[in-house]
DNA sequence: GCACACTCTTGAAACGTGTCAAGAGAGTTG
DNA sequence: CAACTCTCTTGACACGTTTCAAGAGTGTGC
């Protein structure tokens, strides 16, 4: 009936022979009205069909209650657990959560941070792309709480939430090094994101750890790649066409996905995973396991990444200094069907 | 520098020695200011930091310039690829996005419904769950256009997008009774989503037609599950518990998660997909090609249906009626390496 | 019957912007 | 120089809420 968004709180207080005042009450401190007001204000505003305008209620309070959470890549299976950890917090606490995806653009970053800005959110979460300090330095000067998620940050004004990754690539190449491979590839882009990097840096470290201290030597290729299946699926395919002395027998790729790829790859021209080339991948994202070769891969607790990072901002939004500022997860390895020992090519040919 | 929250309009005009109005139009219509007073007003934005308060401008206009995406559940992969579609054209179109996922849970969809009529969103795309049309309803009188994807509907004053459900199942159902197999097994709710009931009212169409076009009997079994690989994997283990004589030879599954998780239950068991048992998913998501088995599925195109969402919505918005109200796409059926024909157990048994 | 306490209610002000009628200048024409 | 046109600029108002000081009403105690 009507048209609600022409309503008003005055229309309701005509109705209901009551002012403004005490229909703005009845919505926001009921226990402040007498139940006969309320009860009468409460029916106007169903006959009306009244609906709050959220804008107004902004304008007055000067800021609103909803909460900003900008991806920097909402099709990465492992972001969307962020989301849905951020979510299931933040609806717990009452808040509104407004998701934007920026796709891995720089240029729809700066839009969606610039879209929250304008719309006073009370707090932003966001999983950053790299070089963009500018724009988050210019919201948190305006006071807005920011939470960083998937990039370790440290100071007393800030808050984070991230993932030891030099552990995880550490893990994952020691995991390689222990099951006998001396020659390990690893997938991605060296100049990617941050997380990226610190993986490849664990990655090296296992290596260089290894030379000092057990004295054997491992030769790391790295093999560079858009953070994609597709771009996986390439990569399988050089891995393929080296002659098999010179392929690593082990390939650690950057992320699940990359991996995907590259096991498809690799099936295709008949080398067989983990016999031929042990892989592992990153993340355990769900469809980790339903593959041809349920990957070995680094566990990140992307979820609870998100709870975290939520309760922390609902916590600096409720006036208390969230303790602590900035949280850590370690990954941890699960071990499934693609990591073995290396076969020897040198006695016994893969036909 | 100083607190962009609390630099409004006028204390630009001060510091640009104009009027409240003249930095309003430098802002919304350049033209019409001169060029002098123009770089004196963006010079004294760039030095305070103004930032515009959509709240205000939203309070003043009536309405605000952002469109909400309503996903009904934004973990199943195909549900992405929607939004990304509503996405890429609606920023074309210089209109926001605000994302919010139901997660299937019908109070937090009211819950978001809600929120939007109360943000005064200039339009919605809705990805409906069942029994929800009350507030829809609502929205809808209140004047905002509600473009809804997923479900037909029909009428002058609505606009929706879908795909024709029961032409997949019947798609997926001939093309296995094409192959040979009459024992047949449908996977998913019954009573679940109006989607699902139509994939497989498809599929008892296609059994019925059989029967009376070339008189041959199919028998279909009817396997309850929920929309997750889990039950999937459930169902999966029923079915590799049956004894061969009463086992469906072929498997249709509601959608692709469901197919994997029995998928990955059948192979556990050793059975053999096709040999043992061809499986049919549905949706085609990204996922579907990289499983053990490349999963035979009915293609549904995700993306054009967010694309042609927001292009209904972006046109309303503009004053124009949109040229068709009402879109059905049609799927198609993509066939990889889970379906065959059948064994025939009778004759020679499978080991 | 007066003072006081207490509970509800009221009406006006303020939030920051966009709009618009009216006005100020500057230039042009007769 | 007056009359007119045209381009810019101005300042007040409206949008729909919440808040808050002040007022109205109702008991209660002496």
């Amino acid at each position: 009936m009507g048209s609600p968004g022409r309503v008003g709180i005055k229309d309701v207080a005509r109705l209901a022979h009551v002012s403004q005042g005490t229909v703005s009450n009845v919505l926001n401190h009921p226990d402040r009205v007498s139940q006969a007001r309320r009860e009468a204000v409460e029916q106007a505003i169903e006959t009306l069909g009244f609906v709050r305008h959220e804008a107004a209620r902004h304008l007055r309070a000067g800021h609103s209650s909803t909460v900003g959470l900008l991806l920097l890549d909402a099709w990465n299976p492992g972001f969307i657990d962020v989301a849905r950890g951020v979510e299931d917090m933040t609806s717990a606490r009452g808040l509104a959560v407004m998701i934007s995806n920026s796709g891995r653009d720089i240029e729809r970053e700066k839009t969606y941070l610039r879209l929250f800005s304008e719309g006073r959110v009370a707090g932003l979460i966001v999983v950053p792309h790299d070089e963009f300090a500018d724009g988050l330095h210019r919201i948190r000067a305006g006071g807005v709480p920011v939470v960083v998620v998937d990039r370790a940050e440290t100071g007393e004004h800030r808050m984070s939430v991230a993932v030891n990754d030099v552990a995880g690539g550490e893990l994952a190449a020691r995991h390689l090094i222990g099951l006998g491979h001396r020659h390990l590839a690893f997938v991605g882009d060296e100049g990617a994101a941050k997380p990226v990097h610190d993986r490849l840096t664990g990655v090296r470290k296992a290596v260089a750890e290894t030379r000092t201290e057990a004295n054997v030597e491992i030769r790391l290729d790295v093999l560079p790649a858009d953070l994609t299946a597709d771009a996986g699926r390439t990569v399988g395919e050089q891995l393929a066409a080296m002659p098999p002395g010179e392929r690593p027998t082990a390939v650690t790729a950057a992320i699940d996905l990359l991996a995907f790829g590259v096991l498809q790859a690799l099936l295709q021209h008949g080398l067989r995973v983990p016999e031929h080339m042990s892989l592992v991948g990153y993340d355990d994202i769900p469809f980790t396991r339903q593959l041809s070769v349920p990957l070995t891969t680094i566990r990140r607790p992307h979820y609870d990444m998100g709870t975290t990072a939520a309760e922390m901002l609902a916590t600096t939004l409720s006036g208390k200094p969230p303790q602590p500022r900035h949280v850590v997860f370690e990954p941890e390895l699960v071990v499934r069907d693609s990591t073995s020992r290396p076969s020897k090519p040198s006695r016994r040919k893969p036909r």
